[in-house]
DNA sequence: CGCAAGCTATCTGATAAACAGATACCGAGT
DNA sequence: ACTCGGTATCTGTTTATCAGATAGCTTGCG
């Protein structure tokens, strides 16, 4: 037996719920289907997506990375259904792009790449600068469109805005961490270790404001505009960080082994989404680029 | 009833095969089957894939766009097991790309989005040059792998290379052309025309090559370089133009039509490959850059 | 320690889909 | 007119998918 794309289909919503009757309540069907459409990809794969706790499951890394694959292949379906039953003619023009430097390489990269084969003729340019300064441009009429952080907007009433992933905050561990044998870590665990801070699109100033609530100021061991460096970081012990989930991937450069915990108590979100100026008129251009990304979030809103 | 992969499989089939038939013996299933499939794609498209006509079916515009789709969904799957099933660690590194200007735009940018979502870590660059001169620079060392046209290497004992796509050449011809009144076209009805040639890859002299075979020497109306001007020029009936099927396209940026239509007799075909230097040791990023290629030369070649 | 709650895995029968084979049909070449 | 190569449609059969019931597991709680 060979892949189905019902297979992705559950599996998204399985890894997303984190539960496989939380899935099968999502996508409307019953539980054991849930379970032997993903007992059936794993025999396919031969690899362990999941692993089964009595509370529900988790993704195993490499579920996390076949993840992925999954939610880029179901939105490039429901691009290929959009685009042709839609009857569309070809979009030409230009679309000026803007990413802050940590939408660029976890959202903008995917998005982008699947928005250039679908309109080869639109002459795309995109710049990467802070949330603040793209807010500027957008207004200015200078952006068509910016994926960005959208939790803090700073002109709400000038902007309209579409949200295309919220990831909640989780901590970074190295494998070996004393915190990871705790069963439950809450923040005032965490505000007594050294911190790893990414000193990009404000995520410096959340993590310090969530831990900043315990009284005493974080230890701030490293900040670096990497996220890379974080996790290198944090793999070889220097520290932990609070980062949000979409940036999180199993390895570090080197292969070491890091580990991403929930903290206990709901930590704030972080929403990403696509940002443009209210009520001007958008191009044909920058409408199909809303559209591509949408199918990307669709996915994922699993 | 939704999209399923085994429909893009056999659609993919058939669509390269212009044939219901040819494609179920391909596929090793009934030719039934193969009918039923893409009856139900069309359905749930609301598009007709297929014109149909007694010596089999050729694509419609809509469903030459949505084989792209189609391939390009079906590489993915095949990248996404791939990668998992062989448990595999993230590869680093660098990457240089050779690429022709007609490589770049029609193979390697499909490749390229995908590889460089597959493997992150690694550091690519391209450079776009002629195939002679990405010849030098793979023997050189200085070059990875290139993308390139195949069918005349020179220095072929020093390099080696794997097909990625094969196409034959095609006449392409503004839809209101007094030879698409023909049912079929011999090369020496376009010996007659005013040809446009695309002057990159030695696109060129492969079709005054082949028309030159009739005596007289071809009338060329326009030279470039550019395909969109191609397109452009033979929408607008300003000549007809000589050119391999990968390039293709249904529409011109105009919006109006262009045919491809067959010329009898076996007109030569362009093969697309990568290329490396034969014995030296290859590197764990350009290997993985051959399987990201070769998975979506495997749906092609169905 | 026992029991209930919450979850996953497995089993069963029902139902729907996929399939092969046969047949009807259609146009082109001869 | 008649085959030939091809597609569409109809049949029954096989196969896979699904829902519901049940068993097994672990945690939390009395």
């Amino acid at each position: 037996m060979s892949l189905t794309l019902k297979q992705l289909r559950y599996f998204v919503a399985a890894a997303h719920q984190g539960s496989v009757s939380k899935a099968a309540h999502a996508v409307s069907i019953s539980q054991s289907a849930v379970t032997e459409a993903i007992k059936e990809l794993e025999a396919c794969l031969g690899v362990m997506l999941f692993i089964r706790h009595p509370r529900g499951m988790t993704t195993t890394p490499e579920g996390q990375q076949f993840l992925r694959h999954a939610i880029s292949i179901l939105a490039e379906v429901s691009n290929a259904t959009r685009v042709v039953s839609a009857g569309s003619q070809r979009v030409t023009g230009r679309l000026n792009l803007g990413v802050t430097s940590l939408t660029a390489g976890y959202v903008l990269s995917d998005v982008l790449s699947r928005y250039r084969r679908l309109n080869p003729d639109v002459d795309v340019t995109a710049i990467e600068d802070t949330g603040e300064y793209l807010e500027h441009l957008i207004i200015g009429g200078e952006l068509d469109v910016a994926v960005m952080v959208t939790t803090n907007l700073r002109d709400a009433q000038a902007l309209q805005s579409e949200i295309l992933e919220v990831s909640p905050f989780r901590l970074w561990l190295p494998v070996d961490h004393h915190l990871n044998r705790q069963q439950s870590i809450t923040l005032s665990d965490v505000a007594g270790e050294q911190l790893i801070v990414l000193d990009v699109d404000e995520m410096e100033q959340e993590a310090v404001k969530l831990l900043s609530a315990f009284g005493e100021r974080p230890r701030i061991a490293f900040r670096t505009r990497s996220v890379e460096a974080v996790r290198s970081l944090v793999a070889t012990g220097a520290g932990v960080a609070l980062l949000p989930d979409l940036v999180y991937r199993p390895w570090s450069l080197e292969g070491d082994r890091i580990h991403s915990r929930d903290v206990s108590g709901a930590l704030p979100v972080v929403q990403v989404g696509l940002v443009w100026r209210r009520g001007s008129p958008i191009s044909a251009a920058a409408r199909e680029f809303v559209a591509v990304a949408q199918a990307q979030h669709e996915v994922n809103a699993r």
